[in-house]
DNA sequence: TGTTGATTTCAACGCTAGATGAATTTCTCG
DNA sequence: CGAGAAATTCATCTAGCGTTGAAATCAACA
């Protein structure tokens, strides 16, 4: 047994407080605004502290964005059930994870999409191979049709997170989350199962 | 007539070539990451000239964006016709502004949208005031559905701009415009001139 | 108490950014 | 030509960034 001496872990307030600190700037900010220097003087702690615990500012945001949601597990709960109802579960739970505190976390991925490449790249592969590959199976897809269905969804889901959340465009702006439920859903389910035009 | 002496203006190709250089590196990288420096450069120019003709980067930015696209000429076009292919032909107007030259700046102005908040709001109002509202007279929507009506139709057409041009996720990156015009045409007609779920 | 090692702070490096003002070149006209 | 104004360049300022390494602080153990 090895006995260590001196001080003994003690204060991880502080960690916590600093991935706190960081999905907040994060998401406010997008990864490339957001500085070290902000997130340190928003957890009140000196900026070479968040260096210490995170090494580079890289691991800090994969570090702030890893707990939060785990669509493994969300999906197919919202997924299972009627396959002519499926488009409206989809919205409501994208509306719901992104109306939650831990929204935060994903709104900042989404704001860092533009700006920075790495972090746009992190966020397609994270939507094709954990979203829609998902939903394509669990849906049982043909899958000939899959690839184009899945990105049609997309693109009706990303600009309603758009207009939403970033443009901050009224009335969706600020519209409950069950009528815009309503109002999108069958686009979605449309884009889901309905009849492909030709291509 | 008053006679000035001295040099005559003269060579403006400079000041046009910093235009069409701060254009393609403002689509490129949006309006933060693309720096004075890297606008010269491209130009092959010093940088301090840029600040001699423009001032400002934001004056830039605003100058580089101005000539493109006069939306108050081609939306009516678009819109004339039979209510019922409106949103067929609004999707189709779009994608062809986009994969046109000069849909370079409006690209800037989208890639911009996310990382910076003055041109956020300078989007929003240009998409409000100058796409929405025209939209919405030369429809003649019911103006008590035409706010939501017309942010709906926002949520589709972003969203399909940013997967198309800015995430990239195939098959929609890559899909001729007109196959992707009837895909994607029928939810904007939908959301102008179909049912509404009750709000 | 004094050693130890984790926690925290301090000061600084190297870099890039936008911006500025003086100096220099280049052209046009009297 | 040479004066004068525009076009263009040069050196530089200030500010912020991520990052680093050494120093200081502190709590638990021997």
């Amino acid at each position: 047994m090895v006995r260590r001496t001196g001080r003994r872990p003690g204060n991880q307030d502080t960690r916590q407080s600093i991935l706190h600190a960081a999905r907040a700037v994060f998401a406010e900010r997008g990864y490339d605004k957001a500085s070290i220097r902000a997130i340190a003087g928003a957890a009140e702690v000196d900026p070479a502290l968040v260096h210490h615990y995170f090494g580079t500012k890289d691991k800090l945001f994969l570090a702030s964005m890893n707990m939060p949601i785990d669509p493994s597990k969300l999906l197919p709960e919202a997924l299972a059930g009627p396959r002519e109802s499926a488009g409206v579960r989809l919205v409501g739970l994208v509306l719901r994870i992104w109306d939650s505190p831990a929204g935060a976390a994903a709104l900042a991925v989404f704001r860092s999409a533009l700006s920075n490449e790495w972090t746009a790249r992190l966020m397609r592969e994270f939507v094709v191979t954990q979203v829609l590959r998902r939903a394509v199976t669990e849906l049982s897809l043909d899958p000939a049709e899959a690839p184009i269905r899945s990105a049609l969804t997309a693109t009706q889901i990303a600009g309603l997170l758009f207009v939403r959340y970033v443009l901050r465009i009224e009335p969706v702006a600020s519209m409950p989350a069950e009528a815009l439920t309503r109002a999108v859903g069958p686009s979605v389910q449309h884009y889901l199962t309905g009849d492909l035009p030709q291509l």
